[in-house]
RNA sequence: GCACCCAUAGCUCAGCUGGAUAGAGCGUCGCCCUCCGAAGGCGAAGGCCACAGGUUCGAAUCCUGUUGGGUGCGCCA
């Protein structure tokens, strides 16, 4: 159920009998016919800019098109007043029943807010990817949580998603991670390590090394690199897993599929890959020219095997292969995405660090020509999170040993409030994350101002229920709601209609950032609404002695935690019933 | 040099894919607790939406330039 779109439909029903009628010409378009809340409540509850927008192609004064489809619109029940305002906006007020019956299907109806907007269009969602080399950190933590809540939006718009990671164990990063383990594996054997310059030093490999031990004993110390690599790399790289699926675990992210670039190797997929693309022309042999500018010291022109991303928008064509005839990253990286593209999905989105943005154009292009353009690519780029304590900045240093993790965040901070914190500002925006800050219990903390709103309703249905008040669902859903009517309640009423449209929004811009808004100024309609009881009492959600009243009031505030409920799910935080 | 992202109140940021008088929090100033949680609420002041053009009924939003920031640019992933 969504309010606006209902809305909507009626608009344009009544401009088809308006064309019936002959009081339109035929053969208008009302594509961008649009219904809205106006930008200021005084207007009235929604507007629609149809005159105006159909004034042109009808060849008619807009504010002569608003007057008949003000009558029309008239005769529905729904709608109290329409008048006309401005350059030709619509204003509709809508009958007190229309918000009643938005409260009430919140509260019966468990899709309150779900769209069909996706119509089970299969989405995969690729997030974090992080390199099996180590633990995570911060910038993988808000690249996992917006994927997450990304994903969860999608599905709750009505998407198929299927979430997704992409296991970089193939190059020669996880060699360096089995270098490194070695060393580690000599130390638990009572031998110095030789923690070489571009090894990884991170204390994280010191259990794998005696892991090592424990299955090796000392019997790899003396052999050749080549003979212990391959297993170590695969025991290192297995254990780094672990390490980060536990990462993920603490908050709360949960994929469906991991994805091996290593496995993508020897069984000729990468191989297929190139061909197809091969088949359609797009590889070749050739010669880049030197970037412009900033040319490398090293620099040599080198005969490659390219990959014609130029001809999908791309600014130049990109290698495939080294020049020692082995693969580059992109070329598993093609494979992979032909693979999710031979999976049947409608529709792919990479979350990428701001730091890969100039690897978008080539892999879109990739995508383009693998799928002959049937699956978009959309891919998002994860700005850097600046982190502060105390208002101080907070330098990050491996050598100094104040690299933080991702789980030292989730430790001081919690996930809850590390998930909304990192979903309250859009993804291509730089976000500062002060330790400090994002626990203080006050107005400006927006994830205390929600679970507070949440709180607060918890306190008071469990009051009512100690009055020996029914709250049960079926007693709230049959409330008469014309006892929680006043201007103050509507507002509430009013917010909570905006909720369906909001989702599909957020969805459709694939900003779950715009939830978390949302929840703020739900929450704050909320708080207004209880402050004002201090002044009128009328206004109490607990009416002495007035069973039905309250009933009402609660059922509409149970409607307020309803959908601060679903929102904080799709963010994946945990509502509290009780602030500490 | 080229590409992508960004520029909105003193500060941190929203702004519903083009709508009406551009919003919120912080900070500043003034109010509100014998009262369901004041960890709150109400109000005031504060703006050349970086700049200059263009598109149209209408632009913070779309296009082109300019300025100022961030990121990236073959054999790392």
């Amino acid at each position: 159920m969504n309010l606006f779109s209902d809305i909507r439909a009626l608009v344009v029903d009544c401009l088809d009998a308006l064309v019936a009628e002959g009081a339109l010409p035929e053969g208008l378009d009302f594509q961008n016919v649009a219904v809205e809340p106006p930008r200021d409540p005084l207007h009235g509850d929604m507007a629609t800019n149809a005159a105006m927008v159909l004034a042109k192609p009808a060849k008619m004064n807009p504010r002569q098109i608003a007057e008949a489809l003000a009558a029309k619109l008239l005769a529905d029940p729904r709608i109290t007043i329409a008048e006309v305002a401005g350059p030709g906006f619509l204003n509709m007020r809508l009958d007190g029943s229309v918000w009643q019956g938005v409260v009430k299907t919140a509260l019966s109806d468990a899709g309150f807010g779900q769209s069909e907007l996706g119509k089970g269009k299969k989405v995969n969602v690729e997030y974090v990817s992080a390199n099996p080399t180590g633990p995570m950190h911060v910038g993988h933590t808000r690249g996992a949580v917006f994927g997450d809540a990304l994903a969860s939006l999608l599905a709750y718009a009505g998407y198929d998603v299927t979430r997704e990671y992409y296991i970089n164990d193939g190059g020669a990063q996880v060699d360096v991670l089995a270098r490194s383990a070695f060393e580690r594996y000599r130390e638990a054997n009572g031998l110095e390590p030789e923690i070489a310059e571009g090894l990884y030093p991170g204390d994280y490999l010191i259990p794998v090394g005696e892991a090592l031990k424990e299955k090796f004993g000392d019997s790899l110390l003396d052999k050749p690199e080549a003979e212990w690599l391959p297993e170590i790399r695969e025991i290192a790289t297995e254990a780094m897993m672990e390490m980060i699926r536990g990462d993920l675990a603490s908050l709360g992210v949960k994929m469906d599929v991991f994805s091996s670039e290593k496995a993508l190797y020897g069984t000729g997929k990468i191989e297929s890959a190139i061909e197809k693309l091969r088949g359609d022309g797009l590889i070749y042999e050739g010669v880049l020219e030197p970037p412009k500018g900033k040319v490398p010291e090293d620099w040599e022109p080198r005969e490659q095997t390219l990959f014609k991303s130029s001809e999908f928008g791309d600014d130049v064509d990109r290698p495939v292969k080294k020049s020692d005839g082995s693969w580059t990253y992109f070329a598993p990286d093609i494979a992979y995405h032909f693979d999710k593209c031979e999976r049947g999905f409608d529709m792919l989105i990479d979350i990428f660090g701001a730091d890969h943005g100039g690897y978008v154009k080539r892999m879109k292009a990739a995508v383009s020509a693998l799928s002959n353009n049937r699956v978009p690519l959309d891919i998002k780029l994860i700005q850097l999170v600046k982190l502060f304590k105390n208002g101080e900045p907070f330098k990050m240093s491996k050598r100094a040993g104040t690299f933080v993790t991702l789980r030292d965040v989730v430790e001081q901070a919690g996930a809850d409030v590390t998930r909304f914190h990192m979903l309250t500002r859009k993804n291509d925006a730089p976000l500062d994350f002060d330790f400090d800050k994002v626990l203080e219990q006050s107005k400006d903390n927006p994830v205390f101002y929600v679970q507070y709103a949440n709180a607060r309703i918890n306190s008071v249905v469990g009051k009512a229920k100690d009055a020996g008040i029914d709250v049960s669902d079926a007693a709230l859903q049959s409330a008469d709601l014309n006892l929680a009517s006043s201007e103050a309640e509507t507002a509430v009423a009013k917010k909570l209609a905006e909720w369906p449209r909001l989702v599909e929004i957020a969805a459709k811009g694939q900003e779950p950032h715009r939830i978390a808004f949302y929840l703020y100024e739900l929450a704050s309609e909320f708080h207004g609404l209880w402050n004002k009881g201090n002044d009128d009492t009328s206004l109490r959600f607990l009416q002495d002695d007035n069973i039905a009243a309250s009933q009402a009031k609660i059922a509409l505030i149970r409607a307020v935690e309803v959908v601060i409920a679903s929102g904080l799910g799709i963010l994946g935080v945990v509502p509290a019933k009780e602030m500490r």
